[in-house]
DNA sequence: CGAACAATGTTGACACCGTCAAGATAAGCA
DNA sequence: TGCTTATCTTGACGGTGTCAACATTGTTCG
């Protein structure tokens, strides 16, 4: 029953569709996905997605809170190898842009404009990227008493600037606006070394 | 011959259409601005706006260029009226957020993968991108010259890291991400902080 | 002046897109 | 068994970018 092709009900349709998402979203970007094409990829009719997915908003949602958990599993990981120290810090700003350069269009979507502004992200997506973020701020902390980050404002705040550095720098490297990979880690090195404190 | 309504020539369509399109981009965004819309609000035929843009892509290039030039004019009067002081500095930051935020749909289109990723950037506003970053380039070296910018590496890449951090918190704020207004003027100060040298 | 030509406008058509409504099929359960 | 509900189908509507073919106008030159 699951792996037949010739029953009426699929078996497992809204996974198929988020895989089968995924492909062509690594493939040919947002702008090549779309619910048909999707459908047809995963040899159903053009309207069998909408009974999984309320509509293309929704399905976008669930490939960018899948995008979070991965993400915040990933840093986890390393978070939990090393102490609050500079190299840890050094390796968790590589890692972070290291995701968002091998998963650009997932990147995009949890952080840019087509869910964020043009689309509603769902709930589930705003709690997954609001407990994302408060890990974040967690470690941020932690590296402000270890004084590898400055102490001269609250963690929320040195928080969301590093966030908005990093993010930046992601930005620019995945839009295409820095299309050479020439001195790209000579400028994440300097991104760090203004990051971190000045002692 | 201009104000005209029965003549079969329009007159000034490639100006009128950058000029609806303008408005289009500011009151519905870029998902809001098509083509056939466009023609139908400048009065014309669909099809009408190819003679005067290769395509879409090329229109909104039109659009991106146009708001470079804006910007470099915008902050290059700053720059007349004042030194390479930390104050003015400090206003840079703040005007360079202001135009972000009042021109939220065309920065997109300036630094967004709308042209830069998804479609193909002309030559013309390639060069205007050039031109623009040369010249905050210029201003980078005067700021470090005069001890507001750390002189610890190339103005080239102070530049490229601080304008990431710059345009890192624009996205956030205009992405929707940051929705709220709450704290944001203490976020652009910690930023400044970080960004200035620390002596 | 008039004819040729280029610029600019038009309608028609094609292949896509997201998604709603109505009906077919199958699974689960009484 | 039959009823309900979940799932999948086809058909349809209005929207999109843009190409091809044709109409009109402004320009230029013999």
């Amino acid at each position: 029953m699951k792996t037949s092709k010739k029953h009426y009900h699929h078996g497992d349709l809204n996974q198929s569709l988020l895989n089968a998402a995924s492909l062509i979203l690594r493939n040919e970007g947002v702008e090549g996905l779309s619910m048909r094409k999707l459908a047809d990829q995963v040899g159903v009719s053009r309207t069998a997605p909408y009974h999984h997915f309320k509509d293309k908003n929704a399905l976008l949602c669930s490939l960018a809170e899948a995008g979070f958990k991965q993400q915040q599993a990933d840093l986890q990981a390393l978070a939990d190898n090393s102490g609050a120290t500079r190299e840890a810090f050094t390796q968790y700003v590589y890692r972070y842009l290291a995701y968002a350069q091998n998963h650009s269009e997932i990147y995009d979507l949890m952080f840019g404009r087509t869910i964020w502004k043009a689309g509603e992200p769902t709930a589930e997506l705003q709690n997954s990227a609001k407990s994302t973020f408060k890990t974040w701020v967690y470690w941020i902390g932690l590296w402000q008493e270890s004084g590898v980050l400055t102490q001269n404002n609250t963690s929320l705040r040195i928080g969301q600037t590093t966030w908005a550095s990093l993010h930046g720098l992601a930005r620019l490297m995945i839009d295409g606006v820095y299309p050479d990979q020439t001195g790209q880690s000579e400028m994440v090195e300097q991104m760090i070394r203004n990051l971190c404190s000045h002692q």
